[in-house]
RNA sequence: CCCCCUGUAGCUCAGCUGGACAGAGCGGCGGACUUCUAAUCCGAUGGUCGCAGGUUCGAGUCCUGCCAGGGGGGCCA
């Protein structure tokens, strides 16, 4: 009996008392159908608690112990549940029969790879944005967060059914983009680069290439030369960031130019939405949107005295479009020195008659900072002291980046060590998950030495309290997703991945599954077999929503 | 002045969207390798959950006000 189908029993449980008039609850009343079931930390408290009682108190004519001693009575009827009891306030604690839980370790090795697929949100197409860097240096620290947790989430919403685009937004027009290019011409004639411009290593580096490459590029007008340096720049600078971003294991599925923002007319069309929809004046020789009718604190200019369009017009028109391309939800992942955006992009999305709580989501992310030896590192694509998303994976390897980027919550600023991150100790916790694997697959290939095949499953010989232990974490698999994708954070796959490996190398310490030496095979040994199976699944589809390989051996 | 994020064990951080006595890893201390991978496990130690109120059967979690740190507010990009 999985959790989800406990959790429905107590529901079904709670209606029918309802129905039958038994809790003092108004047969119309609005009582939830599903009462969730948790694991209680104390094994005395049984395999998994509902505090359904104490939440139907608040409406119900009978005290929590009551409702409680009740809802045991009819859970005890239930197949597959041995024992309920009512404790403290009105827990009701329900122990499952024995075999009940091991039937989980077939339901898993069935469904391998589909084992914590859900579809909460099957059916929503969402347009996934991330990252949209410049394309005017390389991706630093900062970028590789996105990308690894950006990457996670796409495959956790996928994982919950929905069907994610994942887009890369190309600020390819503007100001930034002619410094660039100054910047890059100024190094490949020697000269100092404008204060205002580019200043790592990576323009001289550039500009020698292009020069090479093009020698005659110096001999055009200066404004020419600006123009051909910043376009060719442009190109190897995207190739670039892409080329890294796919030897990080991230694939985008929509590089979306700015530029043709403009040159397919997007803006044009977003912009007559929004004048249609009356929230669009002139004034001071400017146009603007009136986004003070939803909540921003001041209305924000589309285009300029001077005819120049605003980033925020692109932004609006890149909403708008995406929207008509067909997204039920466009969600941003932006970081906390873009805070500012949210408001004005939300109001901006109801200027163009959608409800943004229902259309928009926004995620900010905290910024990443850099130790070593114990000093910070500063970054700054314009200073040159840079780390980039490549220096990572080669100090470190992508798992180990990728994982160190996705297990904390993009609330917290996060703190990476080099000197941890370049010691490859077991201070990263990836190493204490993939060792889970390995270790499994390891048994997994003796067992197979052995000509010994998992067999049939006698799930009631699964009685020690470890195996009871990881059972249990087992099925809490598939709600971990679910609330990984729910609340769009992916930091909880990978924590309940630790917790798992734990649960898995204590099972490991306590419970011998291969026989030893000439000792005859059991159904013991083949139960602990499909066990070590059924958590090699869980562990390698787990890693996987996180983008990390699942090694088979370490 | 206004907005966002953070404050939990010596350090880095979780805390299942309000539940039972507050968790993990690392560091430090003490143990376990003739046996399936010791990149592991076990034990002891370690916290007025920033402070003060409030909401209720019940608060690390929700509300208000403070304190501290970080990041933002532009006809910049």
């Amino acid at each position: 009996m999985t959790p989800e189908q406990l959790s429905a029993a107590v529901g079904s449980c709670v209606q029918d008392a309802v129905r039958d008039g038994e809790l003092g609850v108004d047969a119309h009343a609005a009582v939830p159908e599903r009462f969730t079931v948790t694991r209680p930390r104390h094994p005395e408290h049984g395999d998994y608690t509902t505090t359904a009682a104490l939440q139907l108190a608040q409406h119900a004519g009978r005290a929590p112990r009551e409702i409680a001693e009740l809802l045991a009575v009819r859970l005890r009827a239930v197949p597959g549940i041995a024992g309920v009891d009512v404790a403290g306030p009105g827990f009701v604690n329900i122990t499952l029969a024995p075999g009940e839980a091991g039937e989980l370790a077939r339901t898993i090795v069935t469904a391998g790879p589909a084992y914590g697929l859900g579809t909460a949100l099957a059916g929503v197409r969402v347009d996934l944005e991330f990252i949209s860097a410049n394309p005017t240096g390389p991706l630093h620290l900062g970028h590789a967060r996105w990308a690894a947790v950006g990457d996670a989430l796409a495959r956790i919403l996928t994982a919950a059914g929905a069907e994610v685009t994942r887009e890369f937004y190309i600020n390819d027009r503007g100001v930034q983009m002619d410094r660039f290019g100054a910047s890059l011409r100024a190094a490949a004639l020697g000269e100092p680069v404008p204060a205002d411009g580019y200043h790592g290593e990576y323009v001289g580096e550039m500009a020698r290439e292009i020069l090479a490459e093009d020698p005659g590029i110096l001999a055009l007008d200066p404004g020419a030369s600006i123009v051909a340096f910043r376009e060719e720049g442009y190109r190897r600078q995207l190739a670039n960031q892409r080329s890294e971003l796919e030897a990080f294991g991230v694939h985008f599925d929509v590089w979306y130019s700015e530029r043709e923002l403009y040159t397919s007319g997007a803006v044009e069309r977003g912009l007559a939405r929004l004048h249609q929809a009356g929230h669009v004046y002139q004034s001071d020789g400017a146009t603007w949107l009136r986004t003070t009718d939803f909540g921003d604190d001041k209305d924000r200019v589309l285009v300029r005295s001077d005819g120049e369009s605003t980033y925020f017009a692109s932004d609006t028109a890149y909403y708008v479009d995406k929207r008509s391309r067909g997204f039920d939800v466009c969600l941003y992942l932006l970081g906390a020195d873009h805070h500012g955006y949210v408001g004005r992009l939300r109001a901006a999305a109801a200027c163009a008659g959608d409800d943004p709580d229902r259309t928009l989501q926004v995620l900010i992310g905290q910024l990443v900072s850099l130790v070593q030896g114990g000093e910070p590192v500063r970054m700054s694509k314009r200073a040159g002291t840079i780390i980039t998303l490549a220096d990572l994976v080669e100090w470190v390897g992508a798992d180990a980046a990728r994982y160190a980027l996705t297990r904390s919550s993009t609330d917290s600023p996060l703190t990476l060590d080099v000197d941890v991150l370049t010691a490859r100790t077991n201070d990263n916790p990836v190493y204490y998950v993939q060792y889970a694997h390995a270790r499994i697959a390891s048994v997994l290939r003796h067992a197979q030495e052995l000509d010994l095949e998992a067999g049939e499953l006698v799930a009631t010989l699964l009685v020690h309290p470890r195996e009871g232990d990881l059972l249990r974490a087992l099925g809490e698999f598939p709600r971990v997703v679910a609330s990984a994708a729910e609340l769009c954070e992916p930091h909880r796959v990978a924590r309940y991945l630790e917790e798992l490996a734990g649960v898995y190398h204590r099972f490991y310490d306590a419970c011998r599954v291969l026989p030893r030496g000439d000792e005859p095979v059991t159904d013991r040994h083949r139960a602990r077999l499909w066990v070590c199976a059924a958590t090699r699944t869980v562990l390698a589809n787990g890693l996987g929503l996180l983008g990390v390989d699942a090694p088979e051996r370490m």
